[in-house]
DNA sequence: AACGTCGATGTAATCGATTCCACAAGGAGG
DNA sequence: CCTCCTTGTGGAATCGATTACATCGACGTT
């Protein structure tokens, strides 16, 4: 492959003119540049991204560290940013930590080696020793959807209690008071918040949240299956279960579907995370859906706030809440079952 | 950040010593090794990846440049890749081409800018500069899932005629007689060879393909909602559609529920890609699965056989028709309707 | 006419690793 | 006791870029 010294020979110039021709500094002479630029289409020639990021110490590019790729929610969320990073002419990587702390750290240590510039988390945990290296080295750092509590790094992330509330009034309007919640890992703080959510807001109608209708699940769907099933088998089984991420409804609905029961008249279902699916899902799946784009783009206009010197500002974006049939009823009418 | 000079002086070594140890090669002291061994804890070192890259011209890294990252199908496909180059010690990185050729284009060339080792493309076109650059410029290449004729490239994909034959008889059993298809763009492989698999299969039973009830699409939810709207419109609409993606598969749906219709009453549906959400979809989709994992897999191993010198070869996996309700009747027992 | 300024260019240092080569010390073999 | 080989080590070149510094004309000013 081509390098500057080839072009620099072919166009009778030196390196530093060549290099000077690509990166537009003025003082170039218009012989001399456009001797250059014909050499380098002659020869095909392209920088080396690498020697490039040796030099200047920056490789303009980011980690995405994600907890889960096979959650629509987060291929969503990652869309979004390698969108709004190339805008900002920054590429992304990807790294995928399928809910495994010791996976998202060795994809953490692996960008940190790499040099990116910044480095964007949506920790499956309660903070690893790599990830807070990571934050006190000083590598710009900025939280996605989850985050962790006492690290003085920006989050970027949706608020769910005003839907989670909103959700709430739905089920009780439709007469249900036994009310269950899949929850996600304790460590996370998307898992641990929305349950809190959606126990103040059964507190505020005087409904208690017992214990045995606490599920714990891991964001999988594996799990929300085993949960369902758990809720099912109680003596006296919740009404409706609500699944704190997509993931888990799917199992829940598994699990439904496998006693060959119904929902919303044996088990009603509601999910945290909205995605296009739960439209044609049998039922359609009453949701709470993040504004999962802004997101994105938002945690990304973060990092580079903070890469380029900015001072980065922590973001929280509100979730609303999607009523379709999973619950029981129609949409738009309030009333009980006749 | 600490470098090897740091660590060569905290070790009271050269760094020629200090890289020796980093790369296990033999002739290095016991004592040598361990101060070397504590100098780097002490100092938190981690290797340059850049610089390495540089110097050894390698990145231990893949690309892998896949159509469309919010089609599960490729988000599986990526992560199985990921899976794999992980084993083998390789990092991946993925650029979502989002069907667009000059998106595709623009992360091939960032790819190969950063000096990737191997790449593996998905090509959302019939063969772009900048791909065949890639190719003739004799960086290690192989195509998953669809391929560019004429390119002497491997190719990883899944074979879908056996399974399309099952699924024309299948239907045709069911007494379907009108049948329609949503291709993809001809440009791909898969875009054209899905249509022809299914008119090949379609003349056994004679029965014809005719123009009108072959719709184009780009894999993606919209345009599957807009040919079956198509479809519905015509004088005499076809009994079944058959969505060459599970994105279209999903867009015909929003049409005929749109018009207040029924699966599979009005309008039978089958897709190929199987994903896991077609369980529960109203009614379940019969779909063509493919061997996602395999399929990522056999591709990585492919590159890298290119990467370390030994000869990469095609893999041609074998797809599957899973029956569900929404071409009609059960699946087990293939009478006609009532 | 002398001098300072400015634009265009080249030389060489540099980034952080790897690796070739030279060399010293020590042991084996004659 | 001398040579030869092995083992461990350091110096320095190298990868492909960027960039500080030096140089050299040409030009304008006094």
């Amino acid at each position: 492959m081509a390098s500057i010294k080839d072009v620099a020979a072919e166009a009778e110039v030196s390196v530093a003119t060549v290099s000077r021709v690509l990166n537009d500094h003025p003082s170039v002479s218009a012989a001399a540049r456009v001797r250059v630029l014909a050499a380098v289409d002659a020869l095909g020639y392209r920088p080396n991204a690498v020697a490039r990021s040796l030099r200047t110490d920056q490789t303009r590019t980011l980690g995405l560290v994600i907890s889960d790729v096979l959650n629509p929610y987060f291929t969503e969320l990652a869309r979004s940013v390698e969108e709004e990073a190339r805008a900002l002419g920054y590429s992304v990587i990807i790294g995928n930590a399928d809910e495994r702390p010791e996976l998202q750290d060795h994809h953490i240590r692996t960008l940190l080696d790499r040099r990116i510039d910044g480095l964007l988390v949506s920790p499956t945990d309660g903070g690893s020793p790599q990830m807070l290296d990571a934050a006190l080295a000083g590598t710009p750092m900025v939280f996605v959807d989850r985050w962790i509590p006492g690290l003085d790094v920006p989050v970027v992330r949706a608020d769910g209690t005003g839907a989670v509330r909103d959700l709430v009034a739905h089920l009780h309007g439709l007469g249900h008071r036994r009310l269950a919640i899949i929850a996600g890992p304790a460590a996370t703080t998307t898992g641990s918040e929305r349950v809190e959510a959606f126990r103040d807001a059964l507190a505020a109608y005087g409904v208690p949240l017992p214990d045995v209708y606490i599920g714990q699940g891991d964001f999988q769907a594996e799990s929300g299956r085993r949960v369902t099933e758990g809720f099912l088998d109680l003596p006296v089984p919740p009404e409706v279960v609500f699944a704190t991420d997509n993931l888990m409804a799917l199992g829940a609905l598994d699990a439904v579907r496998a006693r060959g029961l119904r929902v919303p008249d044996d088990l009603a279902l509601a999910a945290f995370d909205d995605i296009r699916w739960f439209v044609h899902t049998d039922p359609p799946i009453t949701a709470i859906a993040q504004p999962t784009g802004d997101l994105g783009r938002a945690a990304v206009r973060a990092v580079v706030d903070r890469i380029e010197g900015r001072a980065p500002a922590s973001v929280t974006l509100p979730a609303r809440l999607v009523v379709r049939s999973s619950c029981g009823e129609s949409s738009a009418t309030n009333r009980s079952q006749p």
